[in-house]
DNA sequence: AAGGTGCAGTGATGAAGGTCACAGGAGGGG
DNA sequence: CCCCTCCTGTGACCTTCATCACTGCACCTT
């Protein structure tokens, strides 16, 4: 392929963003057929049953993961960050299966998009790819199996707690913009139980509470 | 390696359990360094914190995977059977990370066990062997994401419901040999309320109570 | 300024399931 | 056969949280 059809910029974001891919083959392939995108907060970048055609590789922002069941409740999984990518998208492409999950964009995002059809051959071809793609996996699962603690041995106080923090972390600041209706919905709640722990919270000195906004304390 | 040093039981094994394992050098390796593992009802095969250093690749009978939390609610999370591999030794491993779960012969099993060192090889120069291990990843995560649905969306008579079949199939048989009080603990519940919900079961006509037993019908 | 809309707060009530207490039956060992 | 232990069944009560109903306030629109 010829040198012009690299992108430098993506070149650079993947060097600076993902310093454990290292080959600079890969690098070069990346920057050959990755493509800039991007999404405002709020924004769905994939939905439930839709297929998968691009592996993100997150530069900045963060992503909301959720499941829903057939009922339309719905549950907040964990947050993508820069520097990670979706492991869910590469099997959904690999074997060509509909996505089990959503994301939305939680604040403006920018992501290198890999269409899918490299993955196999990256795999196989370079190393650091591959580690990537494994441990990537790897904190999917573990981040999945906290979650199941979460709901499984936790009460809703400290389930939402964790969620606050978390969020926090997500956006990079300790103000929380939410009404509790959405934040009861992420949680699989009730807003008017999220609305009484969230004031005893604000009782037990944790957060300060105004209109659409939670401050974490 | 000399010929000899291949095992001729493990190779028809991996040939008989694995056809996907599909190439005939990848087959070999595992025979030369694939050993023949057996456990028995009820014996721990790994616990939460141990090192992993095997990657187990089931030949018969049923594996249970669960999850504790810190004050020792223990909570199921699924079943592996024959064909199928524990993803999570795949990273423990690679990263020399301690195991989240834990893991308990539900019957007698048969496994081949493979040392670790040579999964991250394999993974790059087999093809078959990478497929895999990938698409063992993407089961895991499937599974955790149906546990997750139960535990968020479902009531307890339903998880027992599911629970009792989930087993039922991990012992290839309508009878389970259980207490109301393991079953409690599976799903992190009480033993009252299991008992409860069982009696309720019965009553629709869904199972058979007896002790120590439960007929699926 | 007036009214509308969406968000937050709160009480009443009920269902699910945990906890405690205890009774009764099955089965095994001496 | 008797006793002991383990399992199951059941009633009473409590906590957590969902649901319903309604109030009041903040902010926006006109």
């Amino acid at each position: 392929m010829a040198i012009q059809d690299l992108n430098q910029e993506v070149l650079n974001l993947v060097r600076k963003h993902y310093p454990q891919i290292a080959e600079r083959p890969l690098q070069e392939e990346i920057a050959q057929v990755g493509k800039i995108m991007q999404f405002r907060t709020g924004e769905m970048i994939m939905d439930f049953g839709t297929y998968v055609k691009i592996v993100p590789l997150i530069i900045q922002g963060s992503i909301k993961v959720s499941r829903e069941d057939e009922d339309g409740n719905e549950l907040f999984l964990y947050y993508l960050q820069p520097g990670e990518t979706c492991s869910m998208s590469f099997t959904c492409c690999m074997m060509n299966k509909k996505s089990e999950i959503r994301t939305v964009a939680e604040e403006d995002t920018v992501l290198i998009g890999i269409p899918t059809r490299y993955m196999d051959d990256w795999m196989s071809r370079y190393p650091s790819w591959k580690n990537f793609v494994m441990l990537s996996y790897d904190n999917r699962m573990l981040e999945l199996i906290r979650t199941i603690d979460s709901i499984a041995f936790k009460k809703m106080d400290e389930r939402l707690l964790e969620y606050l923090q978390k969020k926090a972390e997500a956006n990079q600041s300790r103000t929380i913009n939410a009404t509790h209706q959405e934040i009861a919905y992420d949680l699989n709640a009730s807003r008017e139980a999220v609305s009484r722990l969230l004031k005893q919270l604000e009782k037990e000195g944790e957060v300060e509470l105004g209109r659409n906004r939670i401050e974490l304390l």
